[in-house]
This record gives C-alpha cells, structure tokens and sequence, in this order.
DNA sequence: GCACGAGCCCTTTTT
DNA sequence: GGGCTCGTGC
C-alpha cells in the first residue's frame, strides 16, 4: 500500500530508452528526472534516494535530451560522492559521461581559476590555504600588527574573515564599513587586509577565497562570465541545504542567461538561463557555523518565481522504528515546513539503549554488542558505524576496539594530510611549485633544523620589508640582511641551494614521487626521523611512506591517461580532499575474509551516508548537544544540534543503538551529564532499554537518577567507578563540575558556607559566577564551576 | 641556536 | 591528554 495508489498517471518518458532510465522510480521521483525548463527544487526528506534521483536525471538528459557532456555542472558536497555520481552516471549511459564536471564547489572554482588567475593577478601555480594554514598566517599578521595573541586570537580572526569572505564581504568594504567600530572591529578590519595583502603576496588562496574570487571574477570580466554561461546549460547542486551565500551568488551568477549582443565582429546569439535543479532536505542543514544558510532552500521558490518544487518523503532507507525515532527528534524545531517520513519496510528491531557508568564503560557496550551481532546475526564490522559528536570522543571507542581486536577506522579527526610530517613534506613541495609561498616556506626553513633560527629569521624579513621586496627575493641575499650572523648566512645560503638542486631534480622529470623522495632525502628529513628514539617518528616514517605512494599514484595514473603530470595538479588534489572522502566501501566487501571494518566518525562527517548498525554514543546534555550550543544564547545552535541528531539517526538502515555516559572525562577529569534531551524525545516504546542509570535506591527510576546527576552523585556502592567518585563528595578535584543553572533568588546549599541564597549571576558556561547571600552581611562571589554549590 | 620542561590554552562540527 | 609558547641551561 503506498501513497501514490490514487495517482492515476505517473509520468511517462518519450522514449523506450528514456522509461529504462527510470524504470523503478516512484512518481515524484520520475517527475523530478523528466522535468523540464523551469529551476527545479527537489525537497528530499533522509533516505529517499535524492542522490538516485539526481543521478538519474544526469544520465537522462545526456540521453534522452541532447545535452552534451561538457554542458552539465552538478555540485556534490564531498569529492567522493562527486566520483560515485559519476561512476554511477557511467553505470547508466556509458563512458561518455567521463568528461562531465562533477565535483565540489571548491574543485570547480578551482579549474575556472587556474583558467582565469591571470585576470585577477594570480599567477595560475597558486597554493591552497587549508584552515590551519590560514591560522598560520593569521597568527603571523597578527604578530606583525604588535597584536597582544591573548586579547585577539588568530583562531577568532581567523573564523571571522572565513564569514566574511561567506558573505562576499571583502575586506575593503569591511574596512570602511568598520571604521566606525568598537577597537576589536577595527583591529579585525586591518588584520583583514594585511592577511589578504599577505595571501597574495605568497600567490595563494585560502579555501573561502575558491569561492569569493571566483564569483568576483564572473561579476568584474563579463566576458568571463559569457564564457561559462554559454557552457553550462545544465547546473545540479547536491546538499543544496549547506550552501553559503557565496556559493548562491556563484550558482546564480553561472545559471543566467546572455543576452544577444551586437558587436564589431557581429551578432553573438543569446542564451537561455541554464536549468537549475538542486536538491536538499532543510532538516539536514548542520553546517550553519561555516556560513551555510538555510534560506537558500527555504526561499528558493522566491529567489527562483517561476521554480516547481517535488516533494520526496518515501524513505527507503531505515526501518519505521527508526524513522519514527527520527521524526520524533526532529519535530521538537520550530519553524520548519513539516515533514512526515514514511516508509512501508516493516518496524525492524527497537532501538537499543544503553546508560554506562563511564565513557570506557560505553566503549565496551559497543564492542560487545557488535561481537553479539556478528554472533547472532551475521553482522559483519564493515555494516557497523559508530557516531560521536566530537572528533576526541573517539579516542575511548579505540582504545576498548584495540584491546579486544575489532577492526575500525577512524574517518577525519586528526586527518591524514594534517599530521605535521604530511604537512612538512607537502611544505616543500609547494615552495617548490610556487616559491613565493611564505607560509610554507617559513614552515620548512628550519625543518628539519639546520642553524635558521627565529632570529635570522627575522633578520630576513626585516631586510625584506626595508628593500620592499618578498621574503624568497630577501632569502637570496642574505649577506644585505641587517645584523645577521655568518653562520646564519651560510645555513640559508645552504637551503637556498637545496630549493634549486630539488626543483633541477622535479623539471629533470622525476615526477611528483620521484621529486618528493629527493625532498625527504636531500632535506635530510628521513634521516633525522630514522635516527629518532621517539616511537612516535616510526609512524610518522610510516605516514610518509604512504604519501609517497599517493604521490607514485597520481604519477602512474597521469601516465596512464596519456596527461603530463603536473605538480600543481597533485598538490590542488591533496589540499581538497577531506578524510570523508576515504571511508572504506562496506557493503560491496562481504564476500567471505575482507568483512570490512568498523567505520568511527562525527555526526558531521556521516552525512549522506548510510550503514546497517548504527552506534550514536555521548547522548548527554552538554556532549550532545553541545554544551557551546547550550549556553551560547542562541536558540538557532541547538535547532542544528537537533538536525544533527535527525542526521545520526537517519543514518541507520537496520538497528540503532543510542548511549550514553554519566560520567565522562572532559580534559582528563571526570565530569556528570545528564541525559540528552534528543533521547528523552524519543518515544520510550521504540528503545529497549538494556540498562538504565544506577541510583542509590537501586530503582530504574530515570528522572529521579537525573536530578541525582546534576546535583553531585549519589550513586550506589555498586558501580565501582561511581563509588570511587562518591566517596569523597563535594570535594571533588576542581573545574570538572557542571555549572548548575541557578537564577537570582534560588536557594542554594554550600559545603563550606551553609545556605545562602542567590543575589546575581553574572557570566554565563564555565565562567558563569553567582553573587551568594549566606546571612550575616557575607555576599560571596563563587565560580560555578568551582565552587561545591547545590540549588535546593 | 636548540633541547627540555612548566604552564597555558584548549574542543565543536569541515569543504 | 595534547599542542603550543615561554623560560632556562647548555
């Protein structure tokens, strides 16, 4: 029995061929493939096969529609997914659809920059600024304004000019908008322009830039614009709910039409706006905090008037226990256009629920559970994912999986290319491929160490910045620099040396893997890490080890596609792929000994994903959601905390289990949390509880345990690691309580100074401090986070 | 110039 | 439990 019983006619393809290509497809899915001219919104609810859809619809109008290749444009939000749209594209219509842009807004920015750098002053070996990078540079900004790093931290900055470069905010517009500002403003507004001024300077973009300078190229070179207008009849964006305002205008600038103009040369014919079909599930937006806005979804039928909306709300994806979870949490957000998932898969198992005592505790649930689902039901570690909502949160789940042997990998935390040797290595390479990079090149001119200290350091810049020329132009001269030792002038004359023999070396034609092990080699890197007593550098040797196989890689596949391998090519590569986009391909391994492996990742990192067995672990106020989302004040935080647990949720195809710790370390001391709220919402028949919290009393009484959590532990002698905590009460070791929420005129208890009651609060999270009345004109001001306070 | 230890922030989430 | 900065001693 579906929905669509009563629909008399689902649509139709023109042509035998065409039907095959959405032969399976429910009604809606059907329209939104065949649908035709007007922007097309495609609102898909979790599980309901959008990226099918899309994918679909890519192959239909290459086939059934006459659309070349090189006219489609459809974003993907990882660079995996972009290769599996392809490959499944391939699938579908044959290898034609290779030459297809299919890719991340980041990757395609790129290849229109590296077209049209010159018209902006870009030299086209430009080097990628990842986040840390950015950091990097801010820092060093920061520290040139004579900045105080305590009062203005780089990190802050750092976030900021990312919203603003969101926003299409550049920095002279900030500046003069700024000039009015409080200090800090205008301290953001300079630190702005010397960070720009500096990226240039190195001949480098940070990630925010791929976008901004691209859309202010297509606004500023018209001809530019035309260019890609005319190529690109045919624009698909996926996870259309994550896109920034940056993005918007790039998709709008890319998606008008030309108009016929008349020109010395003749008449140039115009062209229609290209069709605009994105697709995107509102309750799934969960990357607010990088400038993704919602509006962009919400307001598409008014930014786009004539567009037509299709509705996908059949999940074919989990189990109704799930799902019914899953609507659960999610209809706990306001203002959002209801949205009822069905689906007619039967109810499948319940949900199973677990309270540890600690986060090790948690740890071994999960393990054991899995060892009892591979037992009892065929479970193999590649159907198993488990979701935490911080990358640290990891570490417990790890620790547990390598002492009783399950297999996992951890996708994103500590990625791959952000390990400092990986970082180092990559360093080198871009100085080589773009000389003027002065953050990396300042990042290796001591690594490994070899006599360039900070203060020939500075000497160099200083005679940089007196001749008014860039620091690789200084770096070629330091007998001029001021003040500078001999010794030091022989080391950088040395490491100058080095940069050309490595560069001689790559355009000798060794290759990416070729250049890189005369890097390691001649740098003196390997050896430095070979004759380490630290065991750390063997897996750091073992990292880059890997990378040289990346490296040999991409040379291999270079030759084999007939291209000339270029080093620019292998280092765009390694700057925009995330660790998202290496997760192990579960399903496709089950044939006897590869049984894949557990997959561990944050809630962020497992959209668009699906698995079998689900473990959502940390469901506590505080971890999840978020204690930042809780005490920030703004009420939209914990609105996408909540699309985050939809997102975890609907993750599941099969079983769901949801935990959670009452004590959980938080910087290596033990602190309480009390249930997440997501679990309370829950309806309490779908979970299976298979224990519950412990309490003195010895009862399974939830709420009871709750206020017992938040108000110091009074936790029964059975739970050793509950009573060594209990044993010593209100004294416990400092700054690992939770702050109680307590209001003026709350009667609250102290250990030390009795009753009082409570005249202010000032502050708010861990610096949240209460003025507190204990009679006898004593008004005490107490840190919450300190003090042995209870609220009575 | 560099190695080492103490003290300091930290932690959301990522293309 | 970690990564970074600063101070100290060589």
């Amino acid at each position: 029995m579906s929905l669509f019983d009563d629909i008399a006619l689902p649509p139709t393809a023109a042509s035998a061929a065409g039907e095959a290509l959405i032969e399976g497809l429910n009604p809606p899915q059907r329209e939104a493939v065949l649908h035709h001219g007007s922007p097309l919104l495609i609102v898909a609810g979790a599980g309901s096969g959008k990226t099918r859809v899309l994918t679909h619809r890519i192959a239909y109008l290459l086939a059934e529609r006459n659309v070349q290749t090189h006219q489609v444009l459809a974003i993907t939000f990882t660079n995996k997914a972009a290769a599996e749209m392809r490959e499944r594209v391939q699938a579908l219509i044959g290898p034609r659809a290779k030459a297809m842009w299919v890719s991340t807004f980041h990757s395609a920015c790129v290849r229109i920059l590296r077209r049209e750098a010159g018209s902006v002053g870009l030299k086209s070996g430009f080097s990628i600024y990842d986040a840390a990078d950015s950091q990097r540079l801010m820092a060093m900004v920061v520290r040139e304004l004579d900045l105080d790093p305590k009062r203005y931290p780089p990190r802050a900055f750092s976030t900021q000019v990312s919203n603003l470069k969101n926003e299409l905010v550049d920095e002279e517009t900030f500046a003069a908008r700024s000039a009015e500002g409080d200090h800090t403003t205008r301290m953001l507004a300079s630190a702005y322009s010397f960070y720009q001024r500096r990226l240039r300077q190195a001949n480098a973009l940070d990630f925010d830039d791929l976008i901004m300078t691209t859309v202010n190229i297509l606004q500023a070179f018209p001809a530019v614009a035309e260019h890609y207008r005319r190529r690109f009849r045919h624009v698909l964006v996926d996870e259309y709910q994550d896109t920034n305002h940056a993005q918007y205008v790039l998709v709008r600038e890319l998606t008008r039409g030309v108009p016929a103009v008349t020109t010395q040369s003749g008449m140039s014919a115009a062209v229609p706006a290209a069709e605009l079909c994105v697709v995107g599930d509102a309750d799934q937006s969960i990357y607010a905090f990088r400038g993704a806005s919602i509006r962009n979804i919400v307001e598409f039928e008014q930014d786009y008037p004539d567009a037509r909306t299709i509705l996908l709300e059949q999940n074919y994806r989990s189990t109704q226990t799930i799902l019914q979870a899953a609507n659960a949490v999610i209809a706990g957000n306001s203002a959002r256009t209801p949205k009822k998932l069905w689906t007619d898969s039967g109810a499948g198992p319940q949900i199973v629920g677990y309270v540890a005592d600690s986060e090790h505790d948690e740890a071994a649930f999960v393990a054991r559970q899995i060892g009892d689902l591979r037992r009892d039901h065929g479970v193999t570690p590649g159907d198993v994912a488990v979701f935490y909502r911080t990358n640290a949160m990891s570490r417990a789940v790890e620790e547990v999986f390598v002492r009783v042997g399950l297999p996992y990998k951890v996708v994103g935390g500590t990625r791959f290319y952000e390990r400092r040797e990986v970082k180092d290595a990559l360093a080198y390479l871009r100085v080589i491929a773009n000389p003027t990079d002065t953050v990396n090149l300042r990042r290796i001119i001591n690594v490994p160490k070899r006599g360039i200290g900070e203060r020939a350091e500075a000497c160099i810049a200083q005679l940089a910045e007196r001749e008014g020329i860039g620091f690789v132009q200084a770096l070629a001269m330091p007998q001029d620099a001021p003040g500078i030792a001999a010794r030091s002038v022989t080391a950088i004359t040395a490491f100058t040396r080095l940069l050309e023999d490595l560069r001689t070396v790559y355009e000798g034609g060794s290759g990416v893997a070729g250049l890189l092990e005369a890097v390691l080699e001649q740098s003196g890197y390997l050896a430095q890490l070979r004759g380490s007593p630290d065991p750390q550098d063997e897996t750091r040797l073992d990292n880059l080890s890997e990378l040289l196989s990346v490296a040999r890689e991409f040379d291999e596949a270079a030759v084999a596609d007939g291209v000339s391998t270029s080093l620019d090519d292998f280092l765009e590569r390694v700057s925009l792929v995330a660790d998202a986009d290496e997760i192990p391909d579960h399903a496709d391994e089950a044939d006897g000994a590869d049984q894949g492996v557990i997959t561990l990742m944050t809630l962020h990192t497992a959209k668009g994903l699906e698995f079998p067995v689900v473990f959502l672990v940390g469901l506590e106020e505080g971890t999840f959601p978020h204690q930042r989302a809780l005490t920030g004040g703004d009420p939209k935080e914990l609105e996408e905390e909540r699309r985050l647990a939809y997102v975890g949720i609907t993750r599941a195809r099969q079983r769901l289990h949801i935990s959670r710790a009452v004590v959980r370390a938080a910087w290596g001391q033990p602190q309480y949390f009390p249930e997440s709220r997501f679990v309370a919402e829950v309806p309490s028949a779908l979970i299976d509880w298979q224990r519950v919290e412990p309490s003195r009393y010895g009862g399974a009484d939830r709420s009871g345990d709750r206020a017992g959590a938040r108000s110091g532990g009074r936790y029964g002698d059975r739970e050793p690691a509950l009573a060594t905590l209990a044993a010593r009460p209100g004294s416990r070791s400092p700054g690992n309580r939770p702050v109680i929420a307590l209001e003026p005129g709350d009667r609250v208890s102290h250990d030390a100074f009795g009753l009082g009651s409570v005249v202010r609060i000032e502050g708010s999270g861990d610096k949240a401090m209460a003025h507190v009345d204990f009679g006898g004109g004593q008004v005490k001001r107490l840190l919450l986070r300190y003090a042995p306070l209870e609220k009575l």
